[in-house]
DNA sequence: AAATGATTCAAACAATCGTTTGAAAAATCT
DNA sequence: AGATTTTTCAAACGATTGTTTGAATCATTT
């Protein structure tokens, strides 16, 4: 047996307990330790079915990245089958699949969206070659899409607004709780669906000024 | 001897030291050992001048965060002495006085502005209880400014705007490398005031809508 | 110059880190 | 059933972590 047949108890459990582990600390600070006693595991099983410590970032996160760069692929190609595409059409499209997979998720929807979060946006690690990749393809028809969507629109400026696109969302996602301190526990509960709308029309406004 | 001194060199150094790698790993990722090494002291000096690691964490930030917030007060009661304040004013009365101290800063400006957004942004560490204290009063005088500046919105959307505002700001600041490689290259060389007013303008537009 | 206080230093502290070992246990195959 | 492979496990590995010690050195004061 080699590939996530049924029985790989072990395995999954292990992912499980670092992705809620990474979602609530974040990838730096959590400890071989503290995934194999949340997994119920030994110590030596991330080592025997992942190799490493970074290795299993990686499952997690190829896990985490994979439906979501698949599907922002679909959703462009939709919308290019159907003539011009706008900004709006785009920014959506780029979002959205980022939530596809949460029903599926082990997670409940508040650690899936702050995992999410830190996929998109935490940089203190280096994304497994193989997001990067994908990540490259969906740049790759993106970008040109923002570009011909805002004719008047230089490259620099293209590009820093996506930049700051992410921005919103890696921040808006990793950090969805500090709303409720920030306004006294008046702000801030509300499906995550809801908070991506604002998320989107935000971004939109800033996008198209 | 007490505070502040001429003599405080190793104090100081161990600041420093600490600054220019905090910025470029993260608050979390950066030992004892590394920073009292590029401060050319000993281990011990930490304990010595600060208590503990911590500590010396807190000093840092305290560092960055004070004059930004002192300012930040400043400024928006020169705003309110003029009558009717505009969400454009208020934006960037928040954010200008970030980048005040940069030329009085031992860091380069690329570190600064990394620092910078790891400050208002990395919350993997709790801020120290000065700087939570600065920031309420901050907040205290920004949030009802918003307010009566958007007379339209309520309450949610005021503080999602504003939460959305941190996160182009932080993410931007701290990761502001990142484009050039997106972009091969092409994009993100500019001074960081250039960059602070796309991001106003970003900011200013996504909370207008 | 002697005394006092402030600072530095090498060395070691206990705790934790990711990883490795080799044998026991469980599951699978012949 | 026996043989073989896969998986688990307790124990220990060396390296690194933040912190602590106590004596040596420096600066300042009496």
């Amino acid at each position: 047996m080699t590939e996530s047949g049924s029985k790989n108890g072990t395995r999954v459990a292990l992912m499980d307990a670092a992705a809620a582990l990474f979602a609530e600390k974040g990838f730096e600070v959590v400890s071989v330790r503290e995934i194999t006693t949340l997994a119920r595991a030994n110590v030596a099983s991330v080592k025997y079915h992942f190799g490493s410590r970074e290795e299993l970032i990686d499952a997690v996160v190829v896990r985490m990245a994979k439906p979501v760069n698949d599907e922002r692929l679909r959703r462009i190609e939709e919308l290019e089958g159907f003539g011009v595409v706008t900004v709006t059409e785009l920014i959506t499209a780029f979002f959205e699949p980022l939530f596809s997979q949460i029903q599926n998720s082990p997670l409940s929807e508040k650690l899936f969206t702050k995992l999410m979060g830190r996929v998109v946006g935490d940089r203190s690690y280096e994304l497994p070659e193989e997001v990067m990749g994908q990540f490259r393809e969906v740049a790759s028809r993106y970008v040109p899409a923002f570009m011909k969507a805002c004719p008047g629109l230089s490259a620099d400026d293209v590009f820093w607004r996506i930049h700051f696109c992410f921005g919103v969302l890696a921040n808006t996602l990793t950090h969805r709780d500090i709303l409720k301190k920030i306004s006294d526990g008046k702000v801030g509960d509300e499906k995550i669906s809801v908070t991506l709308k604002r998320i989107i029309d935000f971004c939109d406004a800033g996008f198209r000024q």
